[in-house]
DNA sequence: CTATGTGAATTTATTCACAGCA
DNA sequence: TGCTGTGAATAAATTCACATAG
């Protein structure tokens, strides 16, 4: 559902009004019938005939995925994969503001990029004052436990983890846990060894 | 599959000699039979009463993923998630090795990051004698489809995108995308609403 | 006439339960 | 006895085909 989003968010900054289901197929490159299912089982949004409305679309599908209020974010690790999310314009899309950010390195702590000031890891108990339920592990993987822990302690009821460790958190905590080497590792496969 | 690999890893490196599929399971996080079916799919590489030899059952399975030789890949663009990239030692587990990297900042060109001299990205025809099949995409989603045409021209295999924009690839070219927005916007779903 | 929405058919994946081998 | 390997049962996802509404 999420790359539905994304591509409608395209459609309407090209200033499109409605999109068929086969349109938007070929934008987000899905089978016309998937997407008529996928939003048929949400209660159907479309008019025959017609198509979608791009606008009001996005927005039931935002408020499916809970995305209709603004997300604050904590990010915890402030490496170049930290400051690349620090950077990454993409999450706006979504709703996501990255609200606070910490890491362990004195060198960091206090320094202020995009308008969030770095903050001491060991002051993540602080978190209750951002309002914030979702948080983003960019640390090395030995500390994503700890720090999982912390963020657990802290409230968090959504994790997204860089780290390819598996976390234990309660189970009313989700975590999606992002290993860019088990996904690059996916590659090879697909390839014919010539 | 890439997963087990990793989880094989781990329990080498703490020198256990042999795991049996209930093991492994709660440490990569999946069931004991699903992990059996997985195996008994390639032709089952454990012994009864027993369980699966650490060591074979990891070649086994790298020469199915075909991970059974040193993967050299490019990466392109030398941003902040492409340092990251360049710093992430989880690529060895698999056997990838980052041989090349591109950039278009005249700033980067030529400075040298973990023994990898940055080149410019108007040289990606150059490639060729890098003995690359693979490519890492971590460049502005503006560029990707341009950059995606440079390394298909080169004779990439297979890309792995950090954009988030779809990218138009031969089809014998395998894509697979990451887009860390998209994977964010998946948890709100789970968070009950309080 | 166009494009949705949805039952039915098909395919694929997951789960179970247990026979068979060390 | 312990754990794999696998057929059978169940569940889920995909694909199709078409009635239906605009």
């Amino acid at each position: 559902m999420p790359i539905y989003l994304r591509g409608l968010a395209l459609l309407s900054q090209q200033g499109l009004g409605s999109v068929s289901s086969s349109k938007l197929a070929d934008f987000v490159s899905v089978n016309p019938w998937q997407i008529r299912k996928d939003f048929s089982y949400f209660g159907g949004f479309g008019t025959r005939g017609v198509g979608y409305d791009i606008e009001n679309l996005s927005k039931q599908i935002k408020k499916i995925l809970k995305l209709d209020a603004v997300r604050n974010t904590a990010l915890v690790g402030v490496g170049n994969l930290g400051l690349a999310v620090l950077a990454y314009p993409g999450f706006r899309t979504y709703g996501f503001c990255i609200t606070a950010a910490f890491d362990n390195d004195p060198a960091k702590i206090g320094r202020t990029i995009n308008n969030i000031t770095i903050e001491d890891v060991s002051r993540l108990d602080t978190l209750g004052k951002y309002e914030v339920d979702l948080a983003i592990i960019a640390v090395p993987e030995q500390a994503a436990q700890q720090v999982a822990d912390a963020l657990v302690k802290a409230g968090i009821k959504g994790i997204l983890n860089f780290s390819p460790r598996r976390i234990a958190v309660p189970k009313k905590v989700k975590v999606i846990t992002i290993d860019i080497a088990t996904d690059l590792a996916r590659l090879p496969y697909y390839i014919p060894s010539s």
